[in-house]
DNA sequence: CCTCTTTTCTAACTAGTGTTAGTTTTTCGA
DNA sequence: TCGAAAAACTAACACTAGTTAGAAAAGAGG
């Protein structure tokens, strides 16, 4: 069996970009084969040529959508060195994951506002490559953590919650007039980061005479 | 004209939250009037003496979903003392706000799910609630950075889109099983203010040698 | 019990859905 | 230029959508 032929391949493109941009704007029921089409320029009945169900499509959608942001993450901590320290490496996943869903906006708002709507079955199947990018995260806070890196108190599984959640709700504000992919990666980082590194009037000698100087600084939060 | 009976009111009430929760799970177009009636324990036909049409009630579930959060969080800063500091703000909207989404999580999710999906006219208005939400939050911010509480470099209108961002993808992982809503805002607070608040080894005097032994340290993120 | 109002139901209409079978057009190597 | 393979089209199918008009039921007050 030989390669598929190229003609093919652009003409399936066409139809998953123009299923990614429907299915972000209208939703997955809301979402018609004609619409796509309409979209890719075929005629409805065309698409089956290529996608063999409306599910089919959605299912391409979304794993696409998700697997562009892994291999951009992937990618960009493989160039770092074995020893980049861990306020490195989170700057670095949080500036290629921006860059990965705002180059594939359509797939990404398609996956976030579609995932919830999907058949069962498609989203379990899609599930699994969400967790296993969970699980990258997850890696990369708690390896920063027994370094010593990271506050020791700080729960880890919210953090990467709070970073995944605020990081994929970008797509839903970033317009390309307003700030800039860096501008709001270093932002993000300065946020996220700045709030988990170990502070330096907590490990250095000689800061604790500071802090009593001034408890509001304190690092711990009063329960409220 | 005198008031509404009593008995229209809950009727009302409960198509109401069965169709909060019909659109959560379906999505704007894959929401049917037939099985909102079925979950209001009615027939498809009779949703229509409460209210004129299925955009009808799409647009009071959006409205009521924002409008519980903004007065959930208008309330619990009512509630603190003039003087309180921007953190101590913050973290009591961080939680006003959780609580808020958690216990209205049916109309936070639709709205959530279904916004980007609903006709523009109806979106538009909802929008203007959100707005105003925004406001309210770039209020406690600036005015914490104006008190010098808050690092002067820091860009605001960033900072409230990752925390309203991060807060609002809580609806799609918070399970009463795991963490609590106490430990959530805790953690969060604990991300967003300490990455926010003026750093004792910037401001206070003779920091500087303790920077320049660790580099690592410093505040400031290099740009990727 | 009767009557008027409020609420619900029934049955239908039109429009649009995903999908398919069969046909036509396009492509491209020999 | 011919002819087979690939790609796109057409027209229809069974089904479901939001909505409506009118009948029926439920409730309240006298």
């Amino acid at each position: 069996m030989t390669k598929k032929l190229a003609k093919s391949a652009i003409s399936q493109k066409r139809v998953l970009d123009a299923a990614a941009k429907i299915f972000r704007d209208f939703g997955y029921a809301g979402t018609t084969m004609r619409v796509i089409a309409e979209e890719a320029e075929l005629k409805a009945g065309s698409i089956y040529y290529h996608y063999k169900s409306k599910d089919d499509l959605i299912s391409a959608v979304l794993d696409l959508g998700i697997k562009a942001v892994i291999d951009a993450v992937k990618d960009a901590l493989a160039k770092l060195p074995e020893d980049a320290p861990g306020r490195l490496r989170v700057q670095t996943a949080i500036h290629a994951h921006l860059s990965a869903i705002i180059d594939n906006g359509d797939y990404t708002l398609a996956t976030r506002r579609v995932f919830g709507q999907v058949p069962e079955a498609i989203r379990e199947k899609n599930l699994r490559l969400r967790n296993s990018y969970a699980a990258m995260w997850q890696d990369i806070l708690t390896e920063a953590q027994k370094r010593g890196e990271f506050r020791p108190d700080a729960n880890l599984s919210l953090a990467r919650l709070f970073i995944l959640g605020a990081l994929n709700w970008t797509v839903e504000w970033f317009k390309p007039g307003g700030s800039s992919i860096d501008e709001v990666a270093r932002n993000f980082s300065a946020v996220v980061v700045d709030g988990l590194v170990v502070r330096p009037d907590v490990t250095a000698s000689g800061a604790a005479e500071a802090e009593e100087k001034d408890p509001p600084r304190t690092v711990r939060i009063r329960a409220l």
